[in-house]
DNA sequence: TGAAATGTTGGGGCG
DNA sequence: ACGCCCCAACATTTC
């Protein structure tokens, strides 16, 4: 009996209960579909779009290892899938679900159009999201309480490994080549994305062996730091499911356990708490469909932000004047990746210095970011502009210059992104307009010609942006 | 997974 | 020796 298994986010041959499923029944045939119109509102973005590139080819590859192929398709999946089945005489469709609102739509659709025939697993998360609840049976909106109920669950099944080959089916269907879905930019921008990762799910394994071996053991302090490899760089791999949440979870666990010793057991546990955020806002986004574009605290629904052209840009480029927020900026664009750290403050400036919506800078991110990940970056971008789960509360405003001297002490990562201004010593790299004209001139730095003056003074901004928000709080405090 | 303002404490300089 | 002041260091409160 021919199974259809159909590729979604779960990019991979390891620990795939659907490509399993379907390899125990018989022939398997691997189908990846081109369909932006099925993503709604958030079609890939152009990272996205290199990065989904180059995991369709390292997929093709793994398949071809096990004997099979991956029939490329253009198409929405309701006419697609059904021509398929009728093609090939398969019987089944098997996939791994996606927990966006139009993803599920799709399957929605297709589970009432071809029935029982249409089988789907739940193999991107730890946990479905719809098992975990409060004591009255509704969603959690605070991140401790969710997590704790996490770990009091059964714990997830362990990992599979790939079967070591998969049935062809008697003739293969026709399949575009990979090219023709145009995935891969007209101007070649991606020198910095290519430097930078291994798509694919091979590179996934040697990323996250690499974090285990090493950073994990200082994962409390370093993944802080965004001059340090201190985090997994996993995110990518996990969004294209080119490694398995469950892979991750049990290797970090199972290092915790080896070790046997409260540090490292303290560092790892940092790690496993940022696997279920990942949890966390796929539950959130599941719950709260409408989160991607409206705020879960609907008191913010009716904010006036700023829409002016000009700051945003600014932000946007990398040219605001803040080195730690330029820094992180251009790391973006030019490696389709940010520091968490950087995340954050980038976010806050954006939001509070600048009064821009969070939903731009979600629409900013969704387009430069490899990781670009619709659960997590409306929980990251709804938790900085405070209008979200667990978000920061409006007063939370991040200081650019602080954190640069906090986190980034001996300016390594501010040097890097930011080369017009490396010579500055470290006392004056995160402010250069209050470095004296002496060490500016001795630096080879210009403020308003080599770099810029702030767009916002960081004191006026605080109070405006107090002033702006404690609105909104008291505007709820009225209605309640 | 803040930062700034305000309050408290205690050591040391000094008359 | 003592009281007074200054201020750094730390704690608490406020935004």
């Amino acid at each position: 009996m021919t199974t259809i298994l159909w590729f979604r986010q779960d990019l991979r041959t390891d620990d795939n209960p659907a490509l399993l499923v379907a390899a125990a029944r018989g022939p398997v045939i691997p189908v990846y579909l081109w369909a932006p119109e099925d993503e709604g509102e958030w079609p890939y973005g152009g990272a996205s779009r290199w990065w989904l590139h180059h995991a369709l080819a390292a997929l093709e590859t793994r398949l071809a290892a096990l004997g099979s192929r991956l029939v490329v398709r253009t198409g929405r999946a309701v006419s697609a899938l059904p021509k398929l089945l009728k093609e090939t005489g398969a019987t089944r469709v098997v996939a791994a679900r996606r927990y966006e609102p139009a993803a599920a739509a799709v399957e929605a659709e297709l589970a009432e159009r071809l029935g029982p025939a249409f089988e789907r697993v739940d193999s991107s998360l730890l946990h479905v999201p719809e098992s975990i609840r409060t004591g009255t049976g509704l969603p959690y909106q605070v991140y401790t309480p969710f997590a704790k109920n996490c770990r009091m669950q059964a714990k997830p099944p362990r990992p599979q490994r790939a079967p070591s080959s998969l049935e062809a089916p008697p003739t293969w269907p026709r399949s575009e080549p990979l090219d023709a879905l145009g995935l891969l930019p007209t101007i070649d921008w991606a020198a910095g994305m290519r430097a930078a990762w291994t798509p694919g799910e091979t590179g996934a394994l040697a990323a996250l062996r690499a974090f285990v071996a090493g950073p994990v053991a200082r994962y409390a302090l370093e993944r802080d730091l965004p001059a340090v490899v201190g985090t997994s760089r996993l995110s990518p791999h996990l969004h294209f499911g080119e490694i398995s949440p469950r892979r991750a979870w049990y290797a970090v666990e199972d290092a915790l356990r080896k070790a046997d010793n409260a540090e490292f057991s303290r560092n790892a546990e940092k790690y496993l708490a940022e696997l279920l955020w990942r949890e966390f806002g796929h539950h959130v986004l599941v719950h709260f469909p409408h989160t991607p574009t409206s705020p879960l605290r609907a008191e913010y629904a009716a904010f006036p932000w700023r829409r002016d052209k000009a700051t945003l840009r600014a932000w946007q480029r990398g040219v605001t004047g803040y080195p730690l927020v330029d820094a992180g900026m251009r790391e973006l664009w030019a490696t389709g990746w940010m520091h968490n750290r950087v995340r954050m403050v980038v976010a806050s400036f954006l939001v509070k210095h600048l009064l821009h919506s969070w939903l731009d800078g979600a629409r900013w991110f969704w387009d430069t970011l490899v990781d670009a990940d619709l659960a997590n970056n409306t929980l990251g971008w709804q938790w900085a502009g405070g209008c979200g789960a667990d978000a920061a509360p409006y007063f939370r405003i991040f200081n650019p210059v602080l954190q640069g001297e906090k986190f980034d002490t001996d300016g390594a990562y501010v040097r890097r992104w930011v080369p017009e201004i490396a010579r500055l010593p470290n006392d004056a790299l995160n402010a250069p307009w209050k470095a004296p004209s002496s060490a500016l001139a001795r630096a080879g730095v210009t403020l308003g010609v080599t770099y810029p003056q702030p767009i916002v003074a960081h004191d006026e901004a605080r109070e405006r942006a107090l002033a702006a928000l404690a609105e909104v709080s008291l505007a709820k405090g009225a209605r309640s």
